[in-house]
DNA sequence: CGGCGCCCTGACAACGTTGTCAGGAAACCG
DNA sequence: CGGTTTCCTGACAACGTTGTCAGGGCGCCG
């Protein structure tokens, strides 16, 4: 009913402690007998390393944290999962924490997964303030901001070209001809969604469409929000009506995809982040997508590179995206 | 450069390392200047106390682990999530690993959580043989399996009601008229899909179809081989092809979809696990739905009780099936 | 004014492991 | 055969925290 420590195996093997720890480690300097009675004492008592007791001693922890907004969102968990091939490769393990976009819960995380003493740190972050963390950045633990830019503290980052993004999506909108463009998105406060907004006006500008406030439904934050933030857009007099939408990420536009179906008109809408299935459904939906899975895999490798002493300052790497046709982003106004 | 210790905030604050404790961890019996002095010094050095040295010093972790096939796919990460929920209701965090349906992979991490000792465990087992986990089981740890069942020593497990709801779907697709149903899923020796294919079985000896051979595919583990298997079921002469599938899971069904779409002839399809668009597709996809979320929320439960003392025989729990017909389901023969 | 009890504080050991060092035995060399 | 090296083993301290206990100072009561 209690566990068996390496003392337990040292007096059952008749050796000491410290002979133990070697064979369970692997060093060598122990001769195969003792080796072999050491193994059958661990074998008969079922021991095994106190991995705890391990960290204390020599400081690593054996693994890295990753805090994301919500571990059932595709976008997070193809994250989740490329980090987690990065740790593995490493022999880390990777504890994963989500925070629900609440500020509040980021910083408890975070704060609870060093307090664990996790190895580095990979974060997208809730809040826009982080100068709590400036002390554990002067004490040398690479954390690493993902998808949205710490607030008030230098740390490395990987972003998407949001901007960009939203720009060719709306751009490709305007070039269909389409002139009365919604813009269906999270609160511009959110950083992404700011940017996706700036790179709307931006392709607006280009355009030289002229931007109507009543179009911009900046504030859903989930697929039902988004879903009545566009049945309000379909319920606007023809005139003012949008013909085409611009989605800001991948809830609100399958919110917007049911409030559509039930529409006789059809619009035209690109979608930002691509999403399963969008290639099969009765339209296919036109989306800019890009690779969460190069966003995790470039944080880990920024991470792991710091712990093996990269000292430079701190860096800023850009995911790009790319606009695919499949037939919604096309249809005419 | 160097994280401080209770020992430097003690020195700062000119009182004991065992008032600083104190103070942290709001014990009382501390003077409130004293406990003022105290506070200054630890914002003054950015102290966070060692979680794991706390953690080896008292014997809990405040962390539970899970175990799970692959989080990127919506099936798994929706049990993730409800598992952190209730970690998060008792202050505990989540370490989570993938072991993709390998099973020495399976071994490795959780004998490595274990080492890290974690409270609890949940495990979506890939192996068959679970008697390594005997010693563990024995000290006390609470371990329960989801989704499948443990193999050779007795824990508590959180199934689906595989059989019955395969069954219910077969029998659906029967009630509508057909005979030559195909069943497309994992390889048998996977618990689930053994189960699945039994009840499919079940069905059609219920509904006095005779099984043929060459219409049940079960070895495609993923989305593009169950499209290869749909394709070459698709390529039988007409009187051979089958009229229905049957997809024993949501990687299948997806590949099956991608397969259909490219063929003239409509075939109904029921598949078991909801996804998310299934009501969205040209034809509304009908399901065998069953609450994921229940699982990871009932298997923590099981897990938290035996924390609390729970001393009881390992409890088996089956979270229900429901057909939930869409239209893909009622296509005729 | 003496004794008792309470409040606050600190010394010390312990959790289970690993790094450092030292020592004994065997082997090897001159 | 003596001295040195090599091999193997063990004693001990340390990682940073918390539980236990003891003790000093002070107020209260008789």
């Amino acid at each position: 009913m209690v566990r068996p420590t390496m003392r337990d195996v040292a007096s059952t093997a008749g050796v000491s402690l410290k002979t133990v720890s070697r064979v369970v480690n692997g060093e060598p300097g122990v001769r195969a007998d003792t080796q072999a009675r050491v193994e059958a004492a661990i074998a008969d008592l079922g021991f095994a390393r106190n991995d705890v007791a391990r960290s204390l001693r020599h400081g690593r922890a054996g693994a890295i944290g990753l805090v994301i907004e919500d571990v059932a969102n595709p976008f997070y968990s193809a994250i989740a999962r490329t980090v987690e091939d990065a740790a593995h490769a490493r022999g880390h393990l990777l504890i994963t924490g989500s925070c629900e976009e609440d500020p509040y819960r980021e910083q408890q995380l975070v704060l609870r997964l060093l307090r664990r003493s996790v190895d580095a740190l990979l974060v997208v972050p809730a809040g826009t303030d982080h100068r709590y963390l400036a002390f554990e950045l002067d004490a040398g633990t690479p954390i690493v901001f993902l998808d949205r830019p710490p607030g008030g503290v230098p740390a490395d980052t990987v972003l998407l070209d949001n901007r960009g993004g939203a720009r060719a999506g709306v751009a490709h909108l305007i070039a269909h001809g389409h002139e009365r463009i919604a813009f269906v998105g999270d609160p511009p406060s959110l950083h992404t969604a700011g940017e996706r907004l700036t790179g709307y006006r931006r392709a607006l500008a280009d355009g030289g469409v002229s931007e109507r406030a009543e179009l911009v439904r900046a504030g859903t934050h989930d697929a039902p929000g988004a879903e009545r933030a566009v049945r309000e857009l379909l319920g606007l007099a023809p005139g003012r009506r949008p013909t085409a939408l611009f989605c800001a990420n991948n809830r609100n536009t399958v919110g917007a995809l049911r409030a559509l179906r039930d529409h006789p008109k059809c619009l035209a809408l690109v979608g930002f982040d691509d999403f399963e299935l969008a290639d099969m459904l009765p339209i296919p939906v036109t989306v800019v997508r890009h690779a969460p899975e190069d966003m995790g895999r470039i944080a880990a490798q920024l991470a792991y590179a710091r712990l093996d002493g990269d000292g430079g300052p701190p860096q800023r790497r850009t995911i790009p995206c790319e606009l695919v046709a499949r037939g919604s982003g096309e249809v005419a106004p």
